[in-house]
DNA sequence: GTGAAAGCGCTAACAG
DNA sequence: CTGTTAGCGCTTTCAC
């Protein structure tokens, strides 16, 4: 059909017939399947993003930012929750490979997310991998820098006169989950300070066992002074674990974290947190996907490390002894 | 093809046949395409849920409940985020529909939605309204309860000894800010108590006046003892106003609102709220829409009206004099 | 400038 | 039980 022509503004009609043909599809409430189109031109202008935790404001905002920037370019964004659940992942990633999406912008559940991205590679779909790596597999990034916010929290600590610093860990199967402890630890070290047994936790998948933990950690006889927390939610949990102790933050003991929590709908924001820029993780992480798609990308992966910021709150002070 | 029988599980099939068909299908990688698929059934299993604000979590557990149903009910949810914004709903609208989606979950931005509503009623897509009802458009509906949440809030602040109690609402294009309006007026009538000129303020689009009309608020001859705001982020704003004015919570000034704010992610919930059930708002959405997709709803509307559960925390007490 | 023919990957309906 | 034919709504490609 002649239709198709001025529907994409393509190759020469007369002025008569296209105003004839609008009026046309006016009147008949005429929409343009796009399934069909992306059928035939092998694109669907699609694009999808899988966060790992649709409650939490990290990825919330990062979000906003994929999707300014996917707009930004001409894209279509579908938003996925994974839950932090790998046969959720699993899921999703069969939805857009069955969905033709163009490329795929994902926060990987972990280590064992490898099979999914496999598969996504198998089938040549471009994908950005944001904020986790994932051993093994070559592909475009955007990260933080853990090691960079890890010191920045564990000397504002030790600035602060801290010298029992334990550290709330998350999953050792999550690549900054283990960028960060490792790097604590060098930090530590470097200070000169001890890590005695019991400091280094790693908290299970739900967090289950953190209010345990916490318990078996001030009953030890030399109790820490302050706790750094791999992030947001692990840090409130442990505050909330604290508090039920009869414990006050940061009065009996400091808690700092990596990313921000509360700022945005909270009177009062309380950590002390090392803060990643969200929003443009997810604008950096569309246009390096987008190059990607557009073959505008040099043929090697490209890696982006975006800094975080620390934001001294409240939820940190000097040691009670001091 | 044989192939297509395999894959759909219908007709009859020889086992053997089976097993070499599904044999090479593993070994091709084979990945079924969705999109020539919905094409010829004419549906496509997609449904799709369009927010106000992403950052709000009021919808982000909404959002949640609906994927959780979606996902039960054998159909996949593609999440947009509206932004409070009429043209980027007028957008997103545009592309649910040329992606042929089965059905249309949505909080409208406000009245003025009504012409992007008519589109999809034109097009014979199935939607169900979220929190939100649009004058002049019939349709399925899930709601809350915006009368009695008022209700129950100016009770609580009336029963702590508040008499002068001042209202900080949305735009009167948004039907739950009209309704919680005429609400607490009513409710203030039936005590009894006098709503002086100025006490009514209308938020603007973007809070952009907030600031000064919290500041106008309390310049008055006789400024309000509470404060009662139509939804959580407007209350965060007041606060933040009354803050920069010196002004304590809830020594000054209490201040409770609609909607939860905080209890996920916080340490210490602060504010008083009339809180929705939120993730039940996203579950009974999707049954509802499915229902009607699959024409097992009745002809006429359905309208479900889910309770507020009114939480007393600190952002609430008696009057300074008391 | 405009139309006709072919085909994207799939499934419905019918043959064999 | 399995293969064939047709067509979903669109965009090529190539005639006119």
């Amino acid at each position: 059909m002649t239709v198709s022509r001025v529907i994409n503004n393509t190759g020469r009609i007369s002025e008569a017939t296209r105003q004839r043909i609008l009026a046309i599809m006016k009147e008949m409430n005429y929409v343009p399947n796009a399934m069909a189109r992306s059928l035939v031109k092998q694109e669907s202008r699609l694009l999808s993003l899988l966060i790992p935790d649709l409650t939490n404001p990290f990825y919330t905002s990062l979000a906003r930012g994929a999707e300014d920037a996917a707009r930004d370019l001409g894209y279509r964004l579908l938003l996925g929750n994974g839950d932090e659940d790998l046969a959720k992942e699993k899921e999703y990633i069969e939805t857009v490979l069955s969905a033709r999406v163009d490329g795929v912008l994902l926060t990987p559940t972990g280590d064992q997310s490898l099979a999914h991205l496999k598969k996504l590679a198998k089938q040549r779909i471009p994908f950005v991998l944001l904020d986790r790596e994932v051993p093994g597999m070559g592909s475009d990034q955007i990260l933080g820098d853990s090691r960079e916010g890890t010191r920045m929290l564990t000397d504002h600590l030790v600035t602060l006169g801290h010298r029992r610093i334990a550290f709330l860990g998350g999953s050792r199967l999550v690549s900054t989950a283990r960028l960060r402890l490792a790097s604590f630890e060098e930090t530590m070290a470097a200070h000169g300070l001890a890590l005695p047994e019991g400091y280094l936790i790693e908290a299970d998948y739900r967090m289950k066992e953190i209010d345990r933990q916490i318990t078996a950690l001030l009953a030890m006889p030399e109790p820490p002074t302050a706790l750094l927390a791999a992030n947001n939610f692990l840090a409130l949990r442990a505050i909330r674990a604290l508090r039920s102790l009869g414990k006050r933050v940061p009065d009996d003991l400091s808690v700092v974290c990596f990313d921000e929590l509360e700022a945005g709908f909270v009177v009062d924001p309380f950590m002390t947190v090392a803060a990643q820029p969200s929003y443009d993780f997810g604008v950096m992480g569309i246009r390096m996907l987008v190059d990607r798609i557009q073959q505008k990308a040099p043929e090697s992966w490209r890696k982006v490390v975006l800094p975080p910021v620390l934001h001294v709150r409240k939820s940190s002070g000097p040691p009670a002894s001091l």
